[in-house]
DNA sequence: ATCGGTTACGTAACCGATTTCGGTAAAATT
DNA sequence: AATTTTACCGAAATCGGTTACGTAACCGAT
């Protein structure tokens, strides 16, 4: 069975298809009879307009780019359900990349996007991401690109990320608050954002509890996995002072840290309180469950492809695009790992 | 800055846009002055053709959908790797789509993807599917349909699935093997053809290795969750005979049970071992660490989007279509919960 | 009878490429 | 010198819609 086209329909009533389409978008100019009759026949031939003749009349794609480094990640597919969700009740639709955290990748996928057609872009940077040249080179062809969770300073985009700042600060006061008062982090590497803001939300906490900053409390990731998380613990737990309490910069690191400080005998919350970032789902079924920062991933996916749509309309419209940057609040899910038992009673 | 046509290229250089367009494509009748000419002055306006036109003249979108009941799944979003991975080789995209196991939105979004635009769809259908009317009508339209994971014999298409039966039978013999004798199985509802299997499987190794078939060894799911797992474990231990080992269909169901049997004082695996299904990334960071049956995601994408990319084009070679099911064997990963201790040092 | 104004529809350009069918010139053949 | 061949390129149809513009028919009013 093939696809009916207006043709189909304007054969069989013998008018042309310039009526048959008029009369199918219902404009004024078509009689009463012949739009009925129009109907009908399109709905018993099953007629579907055939999408790439629209589109290309109308030069639109009805399609956004999304360019993540790993779909795999939950954190990923969490924001590319947002985005799905949003855009389809609009009639666009998503076509997803992966860059694998390779900027060459990233390059190649970006440019594929365009070639193949998109209204727009809504990229993670990747990790190796620094020169954000080819992106601007796609904003020069009137393509508008949001970027979320990994952005960068040095693109004129919106831009939507989880307020790790205040993440990190919640959770490091909390810590404070169970009475814990030598309080560690592990740090991930300077470069991603992210993990500053991270860094800096802990330091600001302490500060505001009026807390001195101890060098030797805070340790640096490179890979960010469980191994140095457990290789840091042992190191923290070394020292002659060492810390009764843990923010880590990840839920992997975190659970690492765990791992090792019960290999060492210590009892976690009681001996030593841990946190992670990220909320994995693992968190709640571990023993004991880990407290985490939980970034709003499904609302990130949403606020982004509403600002990329928004743009994609606004430039359609040919008034001046607005860009924001939105910083959504990250949200402490406070577990068993970083509750003093002391504390429940009060 | 616009986007660069052949007719840009042409009105640089005096000739006709077929000019233009034979010399990019490295058609035989064209001078090799012109062809030259052609592909500088496109190299400089930094030309890419219009995909909407291409597509719309060669009659292919060079896109399949996918529909998934959950994106966020990590069995999904590992799959929808392998898809990307390997249509995007072939210059194909994909547009993603998600039926949250909904029969409703399982038709809404076929249907959708169908008006816009695909050469193809890969589907994991929900589990409330049961008619696969709304498939037919679109293999009715020529579109080839590629089930994967949640299949229907109903639907004359290719498929690739998970051997449920033969992970299961592995898992439930590895437990055997350890030298557990009271092997009990909590599966899932009827409905989905992969639980059954995986009853079947568990079924067989009893059989296989002279074990009777005991009723009250045998509990079955209907949400499939943590909850349900924790509650079918202390149904088991209240049994006169309890069973020393539990092949649960799934990993939440698997966790639940370890946490219950835990709380009842039972050692997991030393009084009962315990072994899931899908084996989720959780299972290595839990204490135990959870023994279960790996489904290879990522290669049932990659196979199930080879087949569909083969339909596509005897599709549009007018060659006979052909129907394939493909059965990727499960892999057994043994970790702690399922492995006896005294059969450590044999 | 002429004019202005609707109503309802056809004509044709257009979106940007691909491709068939010719057509014109120069070169080769008779 | 007439004819055929070859090389190279233009004209135009096509994919399937959208839409500005034109026009025929009919109305009532002057």
């Amino acid at each position: 069975m093939k696809r009916a086209t207006l043709r189909d329909i304007a054969r069989e009533l013998g008018v042309t298809v310039a009526t048959v389409s008029r009369a199918l978008k219902d404009y004024p100019d078509i009689s009463l009879a012949t739009k009925q009759a129009v109907l009908a026949t399109a709905e018993r031939l099953n007629y579907t307009p055939n999408p790439l003749a629209v589109k290309l009349r109308q030069q639109a794609y009805k399609v956004v780019g999304v360019v993540v480094p790993d779909i795999v990640h939950p954190f990923f597919s969490d924001v590319i359900s947002g985005i799905v969700d949003v855009v389809e009740e609009l009639g666009y639709h998503v076509i997803l990349s992966q860059s694998n955290e390779s900027y060459e990748k990233e390059i190649r996928v970006t440019q594929m996007l365009h070639a193949t057609g998109v209204d727009g872009l809504l990229v993670c940077l990747s990790n190796e991401t620094v020169a954000v040249d080819h992106l601007r080179a796609l904003q020069d062809y009137d393509l508008p690109v949001v970027l979320f969770d990994k952005t960068s300073a040095e693109l004129a985009a919106s831009s939507v990320v989880t307020n790790d700042f205040q993440g990190a600060y919640d959770a490091t006061a909390h810590l404070l608050d169970q009475g814990y008062t030598r309080v560690a982090h592990i740090k991930g590497p300077t470069h991603p954002e992210n993990t500053r803001q991270r860094f800096a939300g802990y330091q600001a906490a302490l500060t505001a509890y009026g807390l001195p900053f101890r060098p030797e409390y805070v340790a640096e990731c490179q890979a960010v996995t469980h191994a140095e998380g457990a290789a840091f613990a042992q190191q923290f737990m070394r020292l002659p002072e060492p810390p009764d309490a843990i923010f880590a910069v990840s839920d992997s690191v975190a659970i690492g840290a765990i791992t090792a400080l019960k290999e060492m005998g210590r009892r976690v919350p009681e001996d030593v309180a841990v946190i992670g970032f990220s909320d994995w789902a693992v968190c709640e079924l571990l023993t004991p469950s880990v407290s985490s920062v939980a970034q709003p991933a499904y609302a990130i996916g949403r606020r982004a492809s509403e600002l990329l749509l928004r743009e994609i309309q606004q430039l359609r419209d040919e008034q001046p695009v607005e860009h924001s940057r939105v910083v959504l609040d990250a949200v402490l899910k406070v577990r068993a790992s970083s509750q003093r038992p002391e504390s429940n009673p009060e």
